[in-house]
DNA sequence: TTTATTTGCGTAAACGTTTAAGTTATTCGA
DNA sequence: TCGAATAACTTAAACGTTTACGCAAATAAA
């Protein structure tokens, strides 16, 4: 019971040949030619001593090692961890195990990291990386592995992507405001090349110039939340006939609500605010905030097809075009017209 | 560069056998006599032509996958996720990598998931796991591969634990409310066996029954959130000489939280309020939420310590006995005493 | 009856390592 | 000066699979 049986034992103990052991344990038993009588007693023997096929000997003699490689700035950020649990689900059902790491957006993390993986012989890698870290990845896209990079878009890199639609995300976002009788909305971001950054704030002002009304966008050069905050609140402060705001990432947001501490959440309290990425908080804070909402499942299963199909398709897929796959967000509404300022 | 290059093509390149490779390679040059010379042509080739070791060959020969089994209900789960990148990282440093999986409480999936990692060779087992589940991974223990559990104890099973000090804790944040002039506190927790929430349960009667005053305490029968905030609610109603409230998991200070969506937020406003598990959300609540944060840190390196031990120990440490560690939570103190009931 | 095909199974090589057990040449202590 | 130790390497087996190939018996075709 305590050491490990391997094919061998199963075949010693059937006094047959590990060929044909092997050959039920991978169901080729009918096309190999194993008569159903060996088969079963085959079978018999797996039961009753317990046979775990050894994945890492197989991985070895196949060149595959059915593990995917995961890899974000942190884990642990709600949207990451929520993804590689959908993620890890689906894979799970193609035979798939995930292992993870987080690049604390440090580079010669991310080249170690990437390194482990190709030693682990991974068979694809599923990645969000930040700018600058585009020749770390770019050495593995085109390589025997395939990469799908997700969330993050890299104007340098020829990848295959499944995105958030950020520009119809946000500009669906401004609408909703619009729609609802708010004039003066304000759009607060950080000073970034980030393409999804640059997204969210095209939606934004496209909406805003084909609505005739005027742009109010606050661009922080981010350092750190406290500082933000005392930006937001100023900017706020300045521009007292906004009666709207939009913050283009959820730690905007949380900056933004951080005003309450020090007394300031008036700034808030009677304007419309919408936050891109929703989070759990936002359904208890007060007033309430509607929230563009990533599709996580749809994201992972973008995912997931996307790596089966070019796991499948060998050199024909390999040479194919690269993929970019856009999902539309979800807005959830907590917050319907100004007027009423009702929440729903 | 497509290719990839074996300890072989090294020899040949370098024009020897792969034994001396594989012997620079782990560092036992000098060991094995390799001369200085024949080492540093063999590290030039291994540069030059990108080496990479195959660590699933490595792993078949050594029986060793370095490889470590990370199970818990849903990943996703902010602690749970908190802890995988910890764990991850202090697990990097020793060579170690982390595949993860998600429960979901349900018995099938996790035998499966465990037989998985059987399969996949994992060298130790690190779980949480629910009451009803000490079967499945009860098998384990004692075997090949070291277990550690964490979070949860379960009475049934005689293992190794890392687990945060409930009883300590509770008791700890039932004093600090008494020693802040609160009079009346009450207890809300689940009707339940789970062994953490009976110590945490323990923790506020026995500092209630040593200061002489009278016991307040809520068992939910847990069916689901809308279920658990009304009978919060009629409690609290019930109850208007209360003036304080410990909520003995996260989940049920959200649905204490979730009286404010009925408009009844009055009743938790001008109480005390502790939550067991802190948690990001609370920073912004008003009125402001003391709470006990686990741990992460030390419950991750207390977790590496024990396997690493484990690992090393081989048959000495198997049959020692099991070993459990208590550590103490933090109370992040965001509100002081009562009169003022001020924020800090 | 002979030949070809199908059926049923076994032999052995390969995947990329690690490592016990050689082999040869050199140095050394007496 | 000669066995013994040391230095510098190599040979080959093993880890547990998968799979190309080979071979014999049974069946079908001629």
């Amino acid at each position: 019971m305590q050491q490990k049986v391997s094919i061998k034992d199963i075949a010693n103990h059937v006094g047959t040949s590990i060929t044909a052991v092997s050959f039920v344990i991978n169901g080729k038993a009918k096309e190999k030619y194993i008569s159903d009588k060996l088969a079963a007693k085959i079978r018999k023997a797996i039961d009753e001593l317990g046979y775990q096929p050894n994945l890492l000997a197989r991985s070895l003699r196949t060149g595959k090692s059915n593990i995917i490689g995961f890899l974000v700035d942190d884990i642990s950020k709600p949207f990451f961890s929520g993804l590689a649990r959908a993620i890890d689900e689906k894979a799970a059902v193609h035979g798939y195990k995930i292992i993870f790491s987080s690049t604390g957006n440090d580079r010669e993390r991310t080249t170690e990291i990437l390194n482990i993986y190709q030693e682990r012989r991974v068979d694809a890698y599923v990645a969000a990386l930040a700018e600058g870290l585009e020749n770390e990845i770019g050495g593995l896209i085109g390589g025997e592995a395939p990469v799908v990079l997700f969330d993050r878009y890299l104007p340098g890199l020829d990848a295959d992507y499944v995105l958030t639609d950020n520009f119809w995300s946000t500009a669906a976002a401004t609408q909703h405001l619009l729609d609802n009788g708010f004039e003066n909305i304000a759009f607060i971001t950080i000073d970034t090349l980030q393409q999804q950054m640059l997204d969210r704030l095209r939606g934004y002002t496209e909406v805003i110039d084909r609505s005739g009304k005027k742009q109010e966008v606050l661009k922080i050069k981010y350092q750190d939340s406290e500082h933000a905050t005392q930006l937001i609140k100023a900017f706020l402060q300045k521009n007292s006939h906004l009666d709207a705001v939009i913050f283009a990432a959820n730690y905007l947001t949380m900056d933004g609500l951080k005003l309450s501490r020090t007394g300031d959440e008036g700034l808030l309290q009677s304007k419309g605010v919408i936050s891109f990425d929703d989070f759990e908080l936002l359904e208890f804070i007060r007033p309430s905030i509607t929230a563009v909402e990533q599709p996580i499942e749809a994201i992972a299963e973008n995912i997931i097809q996307l790596l089966l199909k070019k796991l499948a398709g060998g050199a024909t897929a390999k040479t194919a075009k690269p993929v970019v796959i856009n999902l539309q967000a979800k807005l959830n509404v907590r917050q319907s017209s100004k007027p009423q300022n009702a929440q729903s």
